[in-house]
DNA sequence: GGCGTCTCGTTCAAATTTGAACTGTGATGC
DNA sequence: GCATCACAGTTCAAATTTGAACGAGACGCC
């Protein structure tokens, strides 16, 4: 191994941008979602996963992945979910190990609810702030990146 | 307040990306410094914050800013690096209530330990994979993005 | 000087996340 | 049949994060 490709201005500039975009812009979803309808961003996301799955269901392990959780922590946010009425867990008939978690009536009526005010502001923070092919290269970029770490290695849900 | 305007597929595809890929690469970035150096990635990006300053040092809610982190956050963690002797504190001669948060050699030793290895999984996993296109443009984009949050409203260091 | 207001950093309890065990069950090879 | 390994989800303690409240000072204004 030679020496080390250090990042250059342009790259530094890419990286901090990265970084520091997401940090902020989670807290302000975050706190939006928290005042607005009571649930955290990442219950945001897990509800509107299960809002896109066939039947509104998905199995912890996928939903972990899909969320790029680990497996204890969603055991832990289903639990607060179900508690709130809005997920229900469900067993799988053909393999007793497995659970589902599938989003309740209740859940989809406050995803629905939430949504407008949450796209208003990923819109006004994030997207709208983009010209469309930076749009698009980020789209196109980052989704590559995406892509890879999960071929790459583990599933993205490490635990 | 007209009716929503919701994501369209780009849209929706470049949000995603953006959300999973910070998730999964952070997860990466911190599992491999704790494994070689036996610090989080936070506190990395807080020693090279405070590698990049005059002196080494940065007032504790400067750098809170800088690494988009809570007061309460930063005080936790700079606890943490000064009890590992790797930051200590100083008063501020000319205002009582502020404390700067200094780099020891400790701290700067360390720091030039870890940094070949978590420049290079940075690269591997995010920087090598982009055209540089789309590298600028993530920069260009991500750039005023951060800069109209920072602007916006409140400092990013919000607590 | 005295008063109200803001800032700096810390503290505290509660919420959340982490990672390593652990339980119970498939799947596979012999 | 029976070891053995892999897998799904949970549990648990420890680490971390959050947000509100606090103490001590600055700072401006009268």
């Amino acid at each position: 191994m030679g020496r080390t490709r250090w990042l250059n201005a342009e790259e530094k500039r890419a990286w901090n941008a990265f970084i520091g975009t997401y940090e902020l812009l989670n807290r302000r979803l975050d706190q939006q979602l928290k005042q607005d309808s009571g649930i955290s961003h990442l219950q945001y996301v897990i509800l509107a996963r299960l809002s896109a799955a066939p039947d509104h269901e998905l199995r912890m392990t996928e939903l972990a992945c899909a969320v790029s959780n680990s497996k204890s922590g969603l055991t832990y946010q289903i639990g607060q979910l179900e508690r709130a009425g809005l997920v229900r867990r469900r067993a799988c008939e053909s393999d007793p190990r497995a659970v589902y978690a599938v989003l309740t009536d209740e859940g989809m009526a406050l995803l629905e609810q939430a949504a407008p005010g949450h796209v208003a502001l990923v819109r006004e923070l994030l997207i709208d702030v983009l010209t469309p092919d930076q749009l698009t290269a980020l789209a196109d970029g980052l989704g590559e990146v995406n892509r890879r770490m999960l071929t790459d290695r583990d599933p993205g849900c490490s635990d």
